[in-house]
DNA sequence: TAATATTTTTCGAATAACCATAATTATATT
DNA sequence: AATATAATTATGGTTATTCGAAAAATATTA
């Protein structure tokens, strides 16, 4: 039986993996916000449960169940965001917390459902791919924003966070998904950056903030 | 914190007492499938919480809170079916245990889109009330189809029941809600009906049929 | 490589939700 | 009053989840 945790748990080994950092048991606790013998001890149990290869004092994967049944966690929320955004009319910051929830659902025809009504989406309102039912996807190449020289420009196609803190931000400043942000100024200082938002208005954003922002080079 | 055994012995609870039947611990403990001895510590539970009146050798009631608690859980569970069937597309069939899941969800937001969306609905695709946010609603009383006499013409307003099976049944005989049905024929030996159906075709239904279609006499 | 720091593991245990059986005690019925 | 029914208490079990302390392994660094 899957239960929440170990969904969460699952998640949290897949996000690491994505981001290619290797899973240790430290890592992962930081994340779940518990400790390593607790971590150690759970991991122990996915591994009889068979998602995840587990040596001792070794780094984790996952399985390709594990792997598998991880994308369609991330399947079931980010699709769950796009019913939200596109057919209920919420704001994009508004939804993460809502799939957050609505993932652990077992109803599969709920979710093929919404994957019916939107047409097979590929991403989520974010940007970020939505998994198909097999657990497969592909991951676009996208470069940061922090990572452009002055004078680029390009285009916004993803945020490396859904959280409502950083979407409000991007709100006011009238930034959605496909936006044109052209660098004008980098401060080497901080790193933080000018950015012309559409040809018409320059806005300071910092460092952190740009690390987020995934965009595509004109 | 309501978890989902507590919110749905609260639904349990509610139920019987909506059917006038006296809460007894061993009534719901036939409903929720559990022995005498759990259903009593866990009523202890929720009597601690505020949701029941519990003193020893007496039947149960609901608190004021146990009361409004347990309809906005009806009411998620039936906004949900509602917006399930006009809003996705699904049957009035498939829609149960779907809901049964999402009424546990926490995000009221959602529930108070759905609500926005459709309307601000009364009934459920199966005729029963749904409870306004402050918990409240008024029953319609209807006939059952049952207590009619031969000859008599109804309109089918609600199902006491929303098994898939029963429903499949109604589908079968192109029944919805609004549907004429006229009492052709009763059979006495067992109860069961010959019902015509708008105008044109014939049926028999089991008096445990006819005991769940809730109709209004024309 | 030896010393030190960091991670991981093991161990022992706690808590919270559930649930059950057996035996006792009330209450209801006849 | 005797009997049947229902509720209660007592006791105990499982599963899921977590922790801290101490030991062991691995990694780092001087």
């Amino acid at each position: 039986m899957p239960t929440q945790t170990k969904e969460n748990y699952l998640k949290a080994i897949y996000f690491l993996d994505q981001n290619n950092s290797e899973v240790t048991l430290t890592a992962l606790g930081k994340l779940m916000e518990v400790s390593t013998p607790t971590v150690n001890n759970m991991v122990k149990k996915l591994a009889t449960k068979g998602w995840v290869n587990y040596e001792k004092y070794k780094p984790l994967t996952l399985t390709d169940l594990g792997k598998k049944d991880a994308a369609l966690i991330v399947r079931k929320h980010r699709l769950t965001e796009m019913f939200l955004v596109q057919i209920m009319g919420f704001g994009w910051e508004e939804v993460h917390e809502i799939a957050e929830e609505m993932e652990h659902l077992n109803s599969e025809v709920l979710f093929d459902r919404m994957d019916l009504i939107l047409g097979n989406p590929t991403q989520d309102p974010h940007g970020s791919p939505i998994p198909d039912k097999d657990g497969n996807f592909t991951r676009k190449k996208y470069l940061k924003l922090s990572d452009l020289r002055q004078g680029d420009v390009a285009y916004l196609r993803a945020v490396g966070d859904s959280s409502a803190e950083l979407l409000l931000l991007l709100n006011a400043k009238n930034i959605k998904l496909g936006t044109q942000l052209q660098v004008a100024e980098i401060e080497s200082y901080d790193k933080s950056m000018v950015v012309r938002i559409e040809n018409s208005s320059n806005s300071t954003f910092s460092y952190e903030v740009c690390k987020r922002l995934l965009v595509e080079k004109i």
